[in-house]
RNA sequence: GGCGGAGUAGCCAAGUGGUAAGGCAAUGGUUUGCAAAACCGUCAUUCGAGGGUUCGAUUCCCUCCUCCGCCUCCA
């Protein structure tokens, strides 16, 4: 698989540098809230990534984090009145439940931050002992950028830095490489009183990690110096990343990360997602508005992921109509399969182009175009050929992550007995030829949400969609 | 202001130096008591605007316009 890479701003082939398996470090939730589709779109892609990996044969180690100790989780578990623990891991076990619906693998490893102290204590230590890390008077400690010559790499900060230090120095003759620079970010945070309980002891006082630091911690712990792949949404490219690259090679002196593959965000009606706008959705969001997570992981890898994808709710409604075509070309394809033909191909047969689409910088929307061609041009195979070609149109719905039982299709809504009775009676009726009390009861169904569809032998019933 | 990304049909969205995938919606037909569903079709001479290079550009170069992100916490 090729995949583009942030750094090098190329594409390169992904061979795990192991030469087994394929180890990735994914920035994981800041658990104070439920996540929202913004967030799930970073999370989805990382999964479509890995099940590319796996269903081309290659083993992964996916490592992805839970941010469980920092300014907003201390803020609000203080504001509902819960430790800090309790606080978190009620919203990592509903961070986990949405994944499930979303389909999403549990990574090999999901490492918190609060279990992990002493490796980043370790870590601090290390490089205040190396000179690229010195503590100010309150017992903060903070990372000198000055020392590590690398830093900006990712981010191009060079070019920014030259602007920077240009209206700087309009404005003021200071010297801004000097040690304790305005730049140089903060490792350990000194305790402080709105900190409450949520302090640890450390050889520069009492207080709590950096954000930045908890990630380079938990790589080291995990993946070592040196690892395949690391990924994240794009804004932590700066300074989060920048950051992490920065405190790992001067902590353990390895490569880093081979890899960057950054996902794009998701704008929401053409803007920026935000709370204030109304438009910041949650997967419970959708549920209330009729659609499935399935729906979701659809529309999110419906635009490939150096790009914003502009989610709107009418995208929710195609992506049911795109899920069910795909049911469909599934059930035909099977049907032409005789009984005892067995789906041992290796091929993807006419999804050959899908296959490539998604192994070529993960191109979800090009495998999904794929699919969708592939399923005309089965058309006319014959059973041996249909069974091959169906067992390349799973495998690549597993590297999709799309599952398309009934229930994803038509949301396993109980149907009410008297509406099941009323759609009954209409039934009856529609035998009679009694058309002005069919379309009465008809009408009636419709007005409680429900949309009768007529099939020779009998009607199924639907909640009207959205 | 700097840096990065993007502008393709009503909407979502691939792609390519050689003449525009796919999905949704819409629409014509078949079917249907009528609808819906289903099935078969149709649906961008054109890729933000203007120049340039080229036999040929949507794809390369330049200018301009617009949008988004980062530069402070953020997937």
């Amino acid at each position: 698989m090729r995949l583009f890479d942030t750094l090098t701003r190329t594409e390169h082939d992904l061979r795990p540098i192991d030469g087994s398996t394929y180890r990735f470090y994914c920035c994981g939730p800041t658990v104070y809230g439920p996540a929202h589709i913004g967030n799930f779109r970073t999370f989805v892609l990382q999964d479509v990534f890995r099940r590319t990996l796996e269903t081309g044969g290659t083993r992964t180690l996916h490592v992805r984090n839970i941010t469980d100790v920092d300014d907003k989780t201390i803020r609000d578990s203080q504001a509902a009145g819960q430790s800090l623990n309790q606080f978190t891991t009620g919203w990592t076990k509903k961070f986990h439940t949405d994944c499930e619906k979303l389909g999403l693998l549990p990574p090999h490893i999901e490492p918190g931050a609060v279990d992990h102290i002493p490796q980043q204590i370790a870590m601090i230590a290390k490089l205040i002992e190396k000179g690229n890390a010195y503590a100010s008077d309150d017992g903060s400690v903070y990372f000198k950028i000055s020392s590590f010559p690398g830093y900006g790499r990712l981010s191009r900060l060079d070019e920014r830095e030259l602007h920077l230090g240009k209206t700087q120095n309009a404005r003021s003759s200071s010297d801004e490489y000097e040690k304790g620079s305005l730049s140089d970010f903060v490792l350990w945070k000194s305790r402080k009183p709105e900190d409450g309980e949520n302090f640890w002891p450390s050889p520069w006082g009492e207080g709590r990690p950096g954000w930045h630091l908890e990630c380079s911690a938990m790589i080291q712990e995990y993946l070592g110096d040196s690892f395949d792949l690391h990924s994240g949404g794009v804004d932590l490219v700066f300074p989060h990343h920048e950051n992490e690259i920065a405190q790992s090679q001067c902590a353990c002196g390895g490569h880093f990360a081979a890899n960057w593959f950054h996902i794009a965000h998701l704008l929401v009606d053409g803007g920026k997602m935000s709370k204030s706008l109304g438009n910041l959705y949650t997967l419970e969001d959708l549920a209330a508005r009729g659609h499935t997570a399935m729906e979701a992981r659809y529309v999110l890898i419906g635009a490939h992921y150096h790009k914003p994808l502009n989610f709107t709710l009418d995208s929710l409604s195609g992506a049911r109509e795109a899920l069910a075509k795909l049911a469909k070309g599934a059930r035909q394809l099977a049907a032409r399969i005789d009984a005892d033909t067995r789906l041992t191909s290796a091929g993807f047969g006419p999804f050959q182009a899908a296959w490539d689409s998604l192994n070529h910088d993960l191109n979800t929307p090009g495998a999904l175009g794929g699919i969708f061609t592939g399923l005309r041009e089965s058309a006319n195979l014959t059973g041996t050929e249909a069974a091959a070609a169906l067992a390349g149109f799973n495998r690549l719905l597993r590297a999709l992550g799309l599952t398309l039982p009934e229930e994803v299709l038509h949301p396993s809504s109980e149907i009410p007995q008297a509406v099941q009775a009323l759609a009954d009676s209409r039934w009856q009726a529609r035998l009679a030829k009694n058309w002005a009390e069919s379309d009465t009861l008809r009408a009636q169904l419709a007005e409680q949400g429900w949309l009768v569809k007529d099939g020779k032998d009998g009607y199924t019933l639907e909640p009207a969609g959205s």
